[in-house]
DNA sequence: GTATCTGCAAAGTTTTTGCAGGTCG
DNA sequence: CGACCTGCAAAAACTTTGCAGATAC
């Protein structure tokens, strides 16, 4: 929670997505810079207003319809994704942590995020054969544990498989 | 556009959904009788707005206020599941239809269902291999037309469908 | 310098809700 | 009859936009 106001200080480094604005030949303002930060330093999946809070916390010199601008912009530029969670907000995704999957446990609720490359490729390949290129996708399963050889200690994360 | 217009007719029969209602001890008013019917001869995935064209030209006697508070009521009975396809409207689709999938195209807002046990089959697989028995999987392809025999004026447009 | 960006507030969209009257069981 | 439903319009929730001043390159 104490995150020490260092302000537009000697931040002489370039978070992960202002790399990707300069990359792609972006503006950077100081508002951008700040946004991009919040983004790179985030690992879930805000909406704008909880971007617009951890933006503010950090320097107050910002407003949400730029933050609105801004994810707008970034998702144009293929840095951002805009995922539809549903609750009627859209929520962002940065687009270089790869693609992620979700395994509802419908008995307990909890989810499990997992990537598949060869999932992926089955996906984008039902798409090239309706016509279509794949710009993004969502999988989700639900499912109802195993009583197999249960690894006792299962831990909530993100999983390659 | 010819719609056929058996009106308020003898209607001796009972639409799907209407019947779905009935099982569920949910109270039938005209207006709830109007909109399961037209969900019943509906094989898209209509918005609240496009509902509520189609039941007005059945009958003038709704409301979009019943319509928006009708498709709830049947979202919490199970009978109806909401989507997100973007586009920031929520679609609708009756849950007794079939095990499809969904591929949407990101400029027209068109919606292709696909089903492809190939795919089911893999994604089974990385859910046992998580240690979970699928009971349900949603998978939903966000796409872009290939410059196939693509007539030159496409214009990306806001939406349509 | 100048094109672009930003904050503010007002306007747009989509969905929900308060209320008075109407309907189902 | 009593509980619930509906229409209407106003409100709420989320997002976009017009404009004047500020800023990046």
């Amino acid at each position: 929670m104490g995150r020490t106001r260092e302000h537009s200080a000697i931040t002489t480094e370039m978070s992960r997505i202002e790399r990707m604005c300069v990359e792609r030949g972006l503006k950077m303002t100081g508002q951008r810079r700040l946004i991009a930060r919040v983004l790179s330093e985030s690992d879930d999946h805000p909406d704008v207003e909880e971007l617009y809070r951890r933006a503010l916390a950090l320097d107050s010199r910002v407003s949400v319809a730029t933050v609105y601008r801004t994810v707008r912009l970034l998702e144009e530029k293929g840095i951002l994704e805009r995922r539809d969670f549903g609750g009627g907000r859209a929520r962002y995704d940065p687009a270089d942590r790869g693609h992620h999957h979700h395994l509802i446990d419908v008995d307990s609720g909890r989810v499990i995020e997992f990537s598949d490359a060869a999932h992926d490729a089955v996906a984008r390949e039902i798409a090239r054969r309706l016509g279509y290129e794949t710009v993004q996708m969502r999988l989700e399963i639900f499912g109802r544990r195993l009583p197999e050889s249960a690894p006792a200690g299962a831990k909530p994360g993100r999983r390659s498989v």
